[in-house]
RNA sequence: GGAGAAAUACCCAAGUGGUUGAAGGGGUCGGUCUUGAAAACCGAAAGGUCGUGUGAGCGGCGCGUGGGUUCGAAUCCUACUUUCUCCGCCA
C-alpha cells in the first residue's frame, strides 16, 4: 500500500510503475483514486464545518439552560436536529468515499526498487548467482517419497486415511532429521543474533485481514468452526500481527526475529496439491526470519537475509542459487524479492526452497507499524521477510543432495550434533 | 466454562450527560541550592490523528474497540476484546 500523497502529487511515477508490472488494467485506477481522494477531502472541509457548528451549537444550548432560557434552547435543539440528519448524510458519503478510496490502494502496487528487472512474468525472473559446487551422481537418484520409503520415514497412505490428500506421517530417522533442521535453524539464526519466538499458530480474523488479501486468505486459510480463528499458513503472519499499532522508538532498531511454526496451507488455486510427495502439501513446519528496522537499512537486510539461506543450505551440502524476482511476477506489495532455489540432482534443475522479500514501508502503512525517531517525528518503519527452511519440502533437497549409492544418507558435520552425532543413516 | 470488578494521555490517577484536550501526581525540560549529584523548592512545555491554510492558526475525530441514545457522551445503552478476583475443569 502506497502512500496517496504520491498519488496526488506524482501520479506518474505510480503509473509508470504499474506499466513496468505490466498491469496496465490498473492504470485507470490511479486518476480515478486521485478523483475520489479530491471529493473526499472538498466533503471533509465541509462535514467538519457542519460538525464544528453542531459542536458549538450544543455548547450553546448547555449554557442557555444553565440560565434557565428554556423556550431559546428548545428552538436551538431544532434546528440542529435538523443539521444532524444532514450530517449524517454528509457521513455516509463520506464513509462510501473512504472505502472506495482504500479499496483502490490496496489494489495499487508498491513502488518496486529500481534494481528490480522488468518482466512480464515468472519466466523472465533472473539468475543471479549460484552457489555450491554441483556433484554429479553417477546413479539414478530415486523420487523423494522412495528415498523415504528406503528409510522407513514416511506413510502417506495412513495419512490420506487419517486426514486426505496433502498430509503426511514422517517417521524414524526421517522424522527426526526433519525435527533436526528446524533445530539447526533455528540455532543457526539465534547464532546471527535473530530473537528466537514461538508464536501464536492461529489468528483472529482482524489480523488475517490486516495482514493479507481477501484472496489470498480464501486460498490460504483455515477457519476453526465457531471460533474467530484461523490457523496460520506462515508464522510472519503472527509475527506481523505482534506489531499492528505499534510505535516503537526507532534506536531499537532493527528487530530481527526468527520464528518457528507450523504453517497450514488450503492451496486452493495455484498449482493445487501434488499427489506424489511433499513438495506442496496442506500442513508443513517452517523457521522464519523476520526483520523491521529503519527505511535506509531495508536493503541492506535483504542482502543479508538471502544470504543467509544460501549459507545454511551449503553447510548442508545443498548446491543452490539465487533467482530474482522480475517486475511482472512481483507480488503488488513487494519492493524486491527473490527465491533461493536448491538444486535437485533428480530433475536436474534447481527448485524453490526459500522466498526473500522486502516489502518497503507498504506493509507497515497498512498495519500501522510505526517508528519514533529521537526528534520524536513517527514514520513507518520498513519490513522483511524470508524462509529460512521449510521441511519437509527442505527435504526433498536435503535427500537427493546428500544420498548415497548404496541407499545410505550422509548426515553433515553441521548437522550430526541434532542426530545423536550420526554421521550417516543407512537404508532399512 | 460460571460469578463479580475494571479498562482515561509516557506512567499512576480524578472525573456519572453541558467550554473536559480532559483535575491532581509522577516523569520530562529549565532554574535555585550544591564542587558535582541526590533531595527540596520555584518555573515551563508538550502530549494522538486527520483535514485545512504560505503561516501564526482554525477545525473534525479521539477516554479499550465497534454500534446506539441525545441538541450535546469519558459519563447512559449494547456487542465485542482484554485484565484482575473467586469457583469449576485441565496438559
Amino acid at each position: 500500500m502506497i502512500d496517496i500523497k504520491l498519488i496526488r502529487e506524482n501520479p506518474e511515477i505510480v503509473k509508470d510503475n504499474i506499466r513496468k508490472k505490466f498491469q496496465d488494467d490498473k492504470l485507470a485506477l490511479v486518476d480515478e483514486v486521485k478523483k475520489l481522494d479530491e471529493d473526499y477531502r472538498n466533503l471533509r472541509v465541509e462535514v467538519d464545518e457542519l460538525r464544528a457548528k453542531r459542536n458549538s451549537g450544543a455548547k450553546e444550548i448547555g449554557k442557555l439552560l444553565k440560565n434557565g432560557l428554556k423556550e431559546e434552547a428548545e428552538q436551538l435543539k431544532q434546528s440542529l436536529a435538523t443539521m444532524g440528519s444532514q450530517i449524517e448524510e454528509l457521513e455516509a458519503t463520506e464513509k462510501k468515499l473512504e472505502v472506495e478510496i482504500r479499496n483502490i490502494m490496496f489494489t495499487i502496487p508498491n513502488i518496486i526498487d529500481k534494481s528490480v528487472p522488468i518482466g512480464k512474468d515468472d519466466s523472465e525472473n533472473v539468475e543471479v548467482e549460484r552457489f555450491g559446487e554441483i556433484k554429479e551422481k553417477n546413479f539414478e537418484i530415486p523420487y523423494h517419497t522412495d528415498i523415504m520409503n528406503n528409510f522407513n520415514g514416511i506413510d502417506i497412505d495412513s495419512a490420506r486415511k487419517t486426514s486426505g490428500q496433502g498430509f503426511y506421517y514422517l517417521m524414524g530417522d526421517i522424522a527426526r532429521l526433519h525435527s533436526a533442521i528446524l533445530a539447526y535453524a533455528r540455532d543457526f539464526m539465534i547464532n546471527k543474533g535473530f530473537n528466537y519466538h514461538i508464536p501464536p499458530f492461529m489468528i483472529r480474523s482482524d489480523v488475517v485481514t490486516g495482514v493479507m488479501s481477501f484472496a489470498e486468505m480464501e486460498n490460504m486459510m483455515y477457519k476453526i468452526e465457531v471460533e474467530d480463528l484461523y490457523l496460520i499458513g506462515t508464522s510472519e503472519h503472527s509475527m506481523i500481527g505482534k506489531y499492528i499499532d505499534t510505535i516503537t522508538p526507532d534506536i531499537k532498531m532493527p528487530l530481527t526475529l526468527t520464528s518457528y511454526s507450523p504453517c497450514f496451507r488450503k492451496e486452493v488455486g495455484a498449482h493445487g496439491i501434488e499427489e506424489r510427495g511433499v513438495y506442496r502439501i496442506h500442513q508443513f513446519e517452517k523457521q522464519e526470519m523476520v526483520v523491521i528496522c529503519k527505511p535506509d537499512d531495508s536493503m541492506n537486510w535483504y542482502e543479508k537475509m538471502w544470504r543467509y539461506s544460501v549459507e545454511l543450505f551449503l553447510s548442508l551440502g545443498i548446491p543452490v542459487r539465487q533467482l530474482e524476482c522480475c517486475s511482472g511476477d512481483l507480488a503488488d506489495l513487494k519492493i524486491k524479492s527473490c527465491d533461493i532455489e536448491a538444486w535437485s540432482p533428480r530433475q536436474q534443475k534447481y527448485f524453490e526452497v526459500c522466498s526473500c522479500s522486502n516489502l518497503g514501508d507498504a506493509q507497515a502503512r497498512r498495519l500501522q507499524i510505526r517508528l519514533q525517531g529521537e526528534d520524536g517525528k513517527k514514520y513507518f518503519a520498513h519490513t522483511l521477510n524470508n524462509t529460512v527452511v521449510a521441511p519437509p519440502r527442505m527435504l526433498i533437497a536435503f535427500l537427493e543432495n546428500n544420498l548415497n549409492e548404496d541407499g545410505s544418507l550422509d548426515i553433515p558435520v553441521a548437522l550430526r550434533p541434532y542426530m545423536g552425532g550420526q554421521d550417516k543413516i543407512l537404508k532399512k
